[in-house]
RNA sequence: CGAGGUGUAGCGCAGUUUGGUAGCGCGCUUGGUUCGGGACCAAGAGGCCCCGGGUUCAAGUCCCGGCACCUCGACCA
């Protein structure tokens, strides 16, 4: 490549003429030759089927140009084969995410995508993972899983061939494709049931080795992810089924995005919406004054008024002096839950606060049974059974308050936390939003959508204790593995990217994740020396080492203006007769839409300048 | 799993109410004219109307049962 590139250039300060540039070009065999040519990457040759109308099953802009621009296909709900050039913007994605894996000391290995079920098993996983995960029998009977993730596999490989203190630190990851029979999939790639991932573990002997792998893992992400040219923010988030202690989520801030999220400008706080944690509220007035404040309850007849909407209507008060009664289930028990009106209990934070496992919202024979009310008359006061009452904090500020009565067609009105009623313990229960307080600053936080792309997690010894994944340290003990998880969704990547990166004519690639960097489009392929000119500039842009295709087909330019554009090639170079005229050609940056004319002897050189000053907007690092 | 919707040519859709020869636009093929932003003329090809059963002289259309796909919800990386 770098001996072509020398001798092309050299010969470019000679190049006056049409004629010279076209012969440059045919330095190597002729690509019109009677063999034709394989290495020329003709358009009127490649598979990529553009669809010129909208599919009717894409929803949102990545999945309909996905399927639009000939990237993929889809096999059945949530299942999608990749067609050539949707394939190599997967390929792109991968290296870029392998080069930073490599860079902090990853090393790749590939692990199967089928798995035996008895390690699942062993972590209680094939329980947990529930209908969630693909599942099937061998001939002979014994059960197998095609591979969620790989955790277990990941575990028990390093577990066997882990004896001593001295062989850690370990960092290995795949590329894989993952399985997962989503209740619902949708938005094409973005929750797929067939998906492409890439997943680390590391295994550290201790806490402060996880650490320093969770930092390079980091790192690695914002990397990666500035790489491809993706904005994202990193917030605290849930684990949920792989577990763990801590964790953070990379997520691109887009309005598709399936999670919602809410962060701080002033201070960089930011949460899931399922994690954040509330403001603290501060301590209602003293009890002395709560006891002269005679209470003013009494109970109101509310015939069919059950939802916090009747009740605003019904009794023109705000949702904000309501007190929401919900009933759970807990691990089997009832418990009811006391929030203000305007709020919604956010069940993660009941269930850690709870400690339980299980935990759902109670079946209207079950809140009759402990309310001795229909569903909707729920209240704190005068319950059927003795069950625990847990309140989130901001019900103790609610003054003048309304409750359910726990009897058919009636609330209790003019209620006060430690007059009227109170709870058997108080914690943070609630889902927060936008507009509320932050945490740690108190400024009112933000809100948004947001993709999740990658997701770090530290996972402690939940695998390596119940998989035996130990080893013997300096002092000859025996001691569980500290490990860590961390994925990065490839092919929800190139869809985050086409969110981020797209217009009403089609995808804008970043030149890092482009399939190829130029299109040359000669308008009339029936124009001998527009032909000739672009394949010229074909062979000389490859030389330079630059991806390029050559857009031969005998379409009309507007078809090509259009394909090219849908297809979101960074760079366009258009040769016409309008600029062969004056011996030049048109070079346009998709991103912007500006061009300029070139003239042909130094088009090549020109294009590849502009290709790499594209590519490094993006490895900035 | 709950609720709703849709299955008709490669894609987007009409036709189903009121049963009677399978339609439109785009795309595709051939010929001609065109050629800087999804051209024009002419001639064509292409359909198990999702599948199975039923009613009827006759079913894309009506009835029953499946399946697939999509949307909302619950759930989830």
């Amino acid at each position: 490549m770098k001996p072509w590139s020398r001798q092309c250039s050299k010969r470019q300060a000679r190049i006056r003429s049409i004629d010279a540039i076209i012969s440059c070009g045919h330095e190597s065999p002729s690509p019109t030759g009677v063999l034709g040519s394989w290495s020329v990457l003709r358009m009127s040759q490649m598979f990529m089927p553009t669809l010129r109308e909208v599919p009717s099953e894409a929803e949102i802009p990545s999945h309909q140009l996905m399927l639009r621009a000939g990237m993929m296909r889809k096999a059945m709900s949530g299942v999608y084969s990749y067609l050539p050039l949707g394939y190599r913007v997967i390929r792109k994605v991968e290296q870029i995410v392998r080069e930073e894996m490599d860079r902090q000391g990853g090393q790749e290995l590939l692990f199967p995508a089928i798995q035996p079920a008895d390690i699942w098993k062993l972590t209680g996983r094939w329980e947990d993972y529930g209908g969630e995960m693909f599942r099937l029998k061998d001939r002979g009977g014994r059960e197998l899983c095609l591979g969620p993730t790989h955790e277990e596999l990941a575990t028990i490989t390093l577990r066997d061939e882990t004896r001593s203190y001295r062989q850690l630190p370990k960092l290995v990851y795949q590329i894989q494709t993952k399985f997962r029979d989503e209740i619902r999939p949708r938005f094409g790639v973005m929750r797929a049931r067939e998906f492409i991932m890439k997943d680390m573990y590391s295994f550290d002997r201790d806490d402060e080795g996880c650490e320093v792998s969770y930092r390079k893992m980091y790192e690695a992400y914002r990397r990666a992810f500035d790489r491809m040219g993706l904005h994202y923010i990193v917030v605290e988030a849930e684990s949920g089924a792989i577990g763990g202690t801590h964790n953070h989520e990379f997520m691109v801030v887009s309005d598709v995005g399936e999670a919602g999220i809410v962060f701080c400008e002033a201070c960089g706080y930011a949460a899931s919406e399922e994690r954040a944690d509330a403001a603290a509220v501060p301590e209602p007035e003293s009890a002395p004054s709560l006891a002269a404040d005679r209470s003013h309850a009494r109970t109101i007849a509310t015939p069919d008024v059950r939802t916090i909407d009747d009740l605003i209507g019904f009794l023109g008060v705000s949702p904000r002096q309501m007190v929401k009664t919900m009933v759970f289930v807990a691990d089997g028990e009832p418990v009811a839950a006391l929030i203000r009106g305007d709020r919604d209990v956010n069940e993660v934070k009941l269930r850690r606060a709870l400690g339980c496992a299980s935990l759902e919202l109670a079946a209207p024979e079950v809140i009759e049974e402990v309310t001795g009310a229909p569903v909707g008359f729920a209240g704190p006061i005068g319950l059927k059974q003795a069950i625990t009452i847990i309140a989130d904090p901001e019900v103790l500020h609610v003054v003048d308050g309304v409750i359910g009565a726990n009897a058919a067609d009636a609330h209790i009105v003019g209620v006060r936390y430690g007059v009227d009623f109170t709870a058997h313990r108080v914690e943070d229960i609630r889902i927060v939003v936008a507009g509320d307080e932050c945490p740690r600053c108190g400024t009112p936080l933000k809100g948004a959508r947001g993709i999740e792309v990658g997701h770090l997690f530290k996972l402690g010894t939940k695998y390596s204790s119940r998989l035996d994944a130990r080893y013997l340290d300096e002092a000859g003990q025996e001691r569980s593995v500290i490990m860590g998880s961390y994925g990065i969704g490839i092919t929800r990547c190139v869809a985050a990217i086409i969110e981020e990166y797209h217009d009403a004519d089609g995808i804008i690639w970043p030149m890092s994740v482009a399939p190829y960097h130029v299109i040359v489009l000669p308008l009339n392929t029936t124009d001998e020396q527009q032909l000739k000119v672009a394949e010229s500039l074909h062979s000389e842009l490859e030389k330079l080492g630059v991806e390029v295709v050559l857009d031969d087909r005998d379409e009309r330019p507007g078809v090509k203006f259009k394909d090219a554009d849908l297809i979101g090639f960074p760079v366009k170079v258009t040769v016409g007769a309008r600029g062969l005229a004056q011996c030049r050609v048109e070079v346009g940056l998709r991103r912007g839409g500006q061009t300029t004319m070139v003239g042909l002897d130094e088009a090549a050189t020109y294009v590849s300048e502009l290709v790499r000053s594209e590519l490094a907007l993006l490895s900035k690092l």
